[in-house]
DNA sequence: CCGAATGTAATGTCAATAGTTACATCGAAA
DNA sequence: TTTCGATGTAACTATTGACATTACATTCGG
């Protein structure tokens, strides 16, 4: 299974707030509408992001704004956020390897110190992109079509 | 969403192999009872394996064996044979981002190349690892329990 | 040719994703 | 203070993939 596409939808919030904060009031039927999700699905990813501080939802106004420092919010602080894999843990371990068999007993001391070297391998990457990154692309990509 | 165990099941697979080839006949009844899933899931991981060129089944007679030298085969050899995600690609991304929006029409041109990076850090610590290192430890393992 | 094992189709259950409707609640502005 | 646009959430649905299970044709050594 692959990772969720609220992942990839946080990100294109972000980036949608950075770029037309100043000229809309940005809401999830604004944000439904350059997505092409339902807006339902995206204020379930904004409840999400305010959970974890990235982001202030204004209620009965209306409007996302960005709670920190766009440098101090990585790519793994949004997948954290939007909770794509269960426990954190990217690896689906089967449950109930059979403990009479020699490998089956020791199955997750031999892998799990692996599993979890991988995963990490990809944290540290999601964790070294800022959504200042992010900005600056967006704004170079759509400068130059 | 997860990695599907298939994943963990096939190094499962392959450690038993290595421990007990000598000692019993390695069957898809055999795995499935030190793994504790269904023969039929055994069956098709190692339908997987052996289109991988990663392992031999014999037909008729029965019984697994490994098609290449341990340190030949990796995890991420593994990851690919068993097809965990969808065009072997981690991320899904959302389907049809607004073409009329600048950021809608630009997402992926902003975002791909991250999300590249992130999933290449991963499969090459699946690459570092091979099945020698499985079975060092895995023979560690049952020695000192 | 017998028997044990593989290959595979078909079916069922379960969980997660994502879409959609509906509505209570909020809060700024008229 | 009422109105109105927006959020927060519950509820229901459809779809999809994972995994279990039954069934059976096929294979091949003895």
């Amino acid at each position: 299974m692959q990772i969720s596409s609220r992942f990839t939808l946080a990100v294109h919030i972000f980036a949608c707030i950075d770029t037309f904060q100043d000229a809309y009031k940005v809401t999830s039927e604004f944000l439904a509408g350059s997505t092409n999700v339902n807006p339902v699905v995206i204020r379930k990813i904004l409840s999400q992001l305010k959970a974890a501080g990235l982001v202030a939802v204004a209620r009965g106004t209306g409007g996302v704004s960005v709670a920190k420092p766009l440098r101090e919010i990585t790519l793994l602080d949004i997948y954290h956020a939007v909770a794509c894999v269960e426990n954190g843990t990217l690896f689906h371990f089967h449950e109930n390897p059979n403990e009479q068999c020699p490998v089956g007993r020791n199955i997750h001391r031999i892998l799990d110190d692996k599993l979890l070297r991988v995963q990490n391998a990809m944290e540290k990457e999601l964790a070294s992109i800022t959504l200042e990154d992010i900005k600056r692309d967006t704004e170079k990509c759509i400068a130059e079509p």
